[in-house]
RNA sequence: GCCGGCUUAGCUCAGGUGGUAGAGCAUCUGAUUUGUAAUCAGAGGGUCGGGGGUUCGAAUCCCUCAGCCGGCACCA
């Protein structure tokens, strides 16, 4: 005699034991229909589970985030059943769910073609029009192993030797179609339908490269076409804002075979590049930091020595002259050691900031170059800091607020913090982790910054805070990092005398803000779809003539902006105003002065925003003032926008 | 690096089943002197990513290399 009590907290009384669904039925049709799980005492299970005693439950739908997650195993489910039907010569290994849809992998000895998406969507929705009903059942391990072997799925049959022996499995069954999976499922693959095949990949077997590869379907599902159209369209708005895209339509950098992975940076691409290098080097120097500048070149054998070479001999650029062997430098931090390493340090030296732009590369496998996102040959907002342990609190704590501060004038509110926590593999003792750990956790807590931990995924000479930012459209991007080294100055020889005339080994601190600029241009084009901020804009202001008659006026509008710091040019060209305004406004410049004869005769412009918006005439004099405004204020405003 | 796809004029892209290439924009020339997102007309421009092969004949079919794109793996 169950009592059910729902989420509204009302209660249901019911003479015997009853399904999900008959409880939802109890409540109305159209919840019935609509039914896809329910969460029963915090459990997520099928329609179809039959409830003994008093308990509470949510009905799941569509429109509950859980809902689309069993909607999208489910989908996933169904993609596995029509591969099957059209493709029997097919094994199927796992089908999860992830962000905004699932995937999953197959194996087969002739990949799949995109042509063949297309077959399969189709399948799908006949599977969808049977309507066929998904159904539970149990078995012991051991027998799971036998039926999947006996099907013939190797694969399958491998994923459940690896669970305990005395677990039971769960399998469910829609037609013709069995799969191993921990549910719950939708009652019916009738109650699936918004779905699209969206990618076709290669994936390791068990994410190894060095096993076998396997075919991946990935595909997105939502709770109906409505949201699905939306998601569709969220990717093509994503894909406008693509920086490679806008990098080569606003003709800021370019990359040819002849250097894959490396950017040939053009004249407006580079004076966005050198404004946010300008920007950072003011803010190091106000909080203390010393620049320095170390070799591009460095003999092979301090990069033995940092240990680097051990990790990624595979990845650094390697050249030779004279019988000696030199790395181009894949970073900095060996360099700055031996900066500290000249003279004797002190305790008195301590801490001791130091920042390079130093132009680093690393010989990045030719898979993952992706625009300005992953390249080899960047440079970071790098610096070093060499201090005691017991300084570590405070300058993480200092870090922390630039950190912040600074995204806010690059107009990121959202900041995701992590803190990654010992890995396995590791050096030094425990006490020292302890204390590098509490550190980093102090000073986030001492600033109020609310954070993530990573267990494990520190590196192997020291905990790391990472910090993310998330652009307009919800991606997020790991820029800021934060990490503690006990390795590499040791290794390298760095040490210090302490107040009692000993030498001490220091701590390294390492650290960026924006991590490689050229990534961080790309994170800024697309977050900004390319209508950078005023203070970024590589062109902030076109002055353009209506006729020929403006012409001199117009020039010396625009020379005059140059000479108070603006970036201004002036657009006389023999074509009509709209002309110049269209080609001008795609081209993202902020500001549009136009002068005709009325401009001269008052000594005035005329000014249009980017985004269309007409500021009407006014003196030279008050625009400008106006512009330092806007440029002042960088990205903590969105004045034009 | 691995799997799959792609590479045609400066750019964006057309070019069933093999018969030596085409559009729009851009460029150049001329006309037009124009008031807030495209003025008109004419002209020039390509060894179809590189190399090799099949064929009487290859942008098209095969092999190979490179780069790019989507994933996977990697990311000090």
């Amino acid at each position: 005699m169950p009592e059910i009590t729902l989420p509204d907290g009302s209660r249901k009384s019911f003479d015997a034991p009853v399904t999900v669904h008959e409880v939802a039925e109890s409540i109305g049709p159209g919840l019935a229909r609509a039914a896809l799980a329910g969460e029963v005492d915090g459990r997520l299970v099928d329609t179809d589970y039959r409830i003994e005693n008093d308990t509470r439950l949510r009905i799941i739908t569509g429109r509950d985030e859980e809902g689309v997650e069993v909607i999208r195993h489910s989908t996933a489910h169904l993609m596995a059943q029509a591969v099957k039907r059209l493709f029997p010569d097919t094994q199927v290994t796992i089908g999860p769910t992830v962000e905004h849809g699932f995937y999953y992998d197959f194996a087969r000895d002739t990949p799949f073609h995109l042509d063949d998406l297309e077959a399969i969507e189709k399948e799908m929705a006949r599977i969808v029009d049977e309507d066929l009903p998904v159904e539970r059942s149990v078995l012991p391990r051991d027998e799971a192993v036998a039926f999947f072997r006996d099907q013939g799925e190797e694969y399958k049959a491998k994923i459940i030797e690896d669970i305990p022996a005395d677990e039971a499995l769960s399998l469910y069954r829609q037609g013709d179609f069995i799969d191993l999976c921990r549910g719950p499922h939708v009652p019916s693959t009738g109650k699936l339908g918004a779905f699209k095949l969206t990618k076709l990949a290669g994936a390791y077997w068990r994410g190894d490269s060095d096993n076998e590869m396997l075919q991946r379907i990935y595909g997105t599902a939502w709770g109906d076409k409505k949201q699905l159209k939306a998601y569709l369209k969220r990717l093509e708005e994503a894909e406008k804002r693509d920086h490679r895209k806008i990098g080569k339509k606003l003709g800021l950098f370019h990359s040819q075979p002849e250097a894959p992975g490396m950017v040939f940076w053009h004249d407006h691409g580079w004076r966005i590049y050198m404004l946010i290098q300008d920007y950072i080097r003011q803010r190091l120097r106000d909080a203390d930091y010393q620049e320095v500048h170390t070799p591009q070149i460095v003999d092979l054998s301090l990069w033995q020595k940092s240990g680097h070479w051990d990790n990624f001999a595979d990845n650094m650029f390697i050249t030779s002259s004279e019988d000696r062997t030199y790395a181009v430098k894949p970073m900095n931090c060996p360099c700055h050691v031996q900066i500290f390493n000249q003279g004797l340090r002190s305790y008195r030296d301590l801490p001791l900031r130091m920042a390079e732009f130093g132009s680093c590369h690393r010989n990045e496998p030719s898979g993952s170059l992706h625009g300005l996102m992953r390249v080899r040959n960047f440079v970071q907002d790098d610096a070093h800091i060499f201090c005691t342990p017991e300084q570590m609190r405070d300058e993480v704590l200092a870090f922390n607020a630039l950190v912040f501060d600074v995204y806010k004038d690059f107009g990121f509110d959202d900041i995701q913090v992590k803190l990654s926590t010992r890995p396995e593999q590791r050096v030094g003792s425990d006490e020292v982790w302890d204390r590098a750990e509490a550190a980093l956790k102090e000073a986030l807590e001492a600033a109020g910054i609310p954070y993530e931990i990573q267990p494990g995924e520190g590196a192997f000479y020291g905990p790391k805070i990472e910090f993310s930012l998330t652009d307009c459209i919800g991606r997020v991007w790991q820029c800021g990092t934060m990490q503690v080294d006990f390795s590499m100055p040791g290794r390298l020889g760095a040490a210090y005398v302490d107040e009692n005339g000993e030498k001490q080994v220091p701590v390294m601190l390492h650290r960026a803000i924006l991590g490689s600029v050229e990534r961080f241009i790309g994170v800024l084009i697309e977050h900004y779809a390319g209508n950078l901020p005023v203070w970024l804009a590589p062109v902030q202001v076109v002055v353009m003539n209506i006729t020929d008659a403006q012409a001199d006026y117009a020039s010396s509008v625009a020379r005059r902006l140059g000479e108070l710091g603006f970036r201004a040019d002036a657009d006389l060209r023999n074509e009509k105003i709209g002309f110049k305004i269209r080609e001008q406004t795609l081209a993202k410049v902020p500001f549009l002065l136009v002068v005709g004869d009325r401009e001269v005769q008052e000594g005035t412009v005329a000014v249009r925003q980017r985004d269309g918006n007409d500021l009407g005439s006014m003196r030279l004099e008050a625009f400008a003032d106006k512009l330092g405004q806007w440029v002042d204020q960088r990205g903590r405003a969105s004045a034009t926008d």
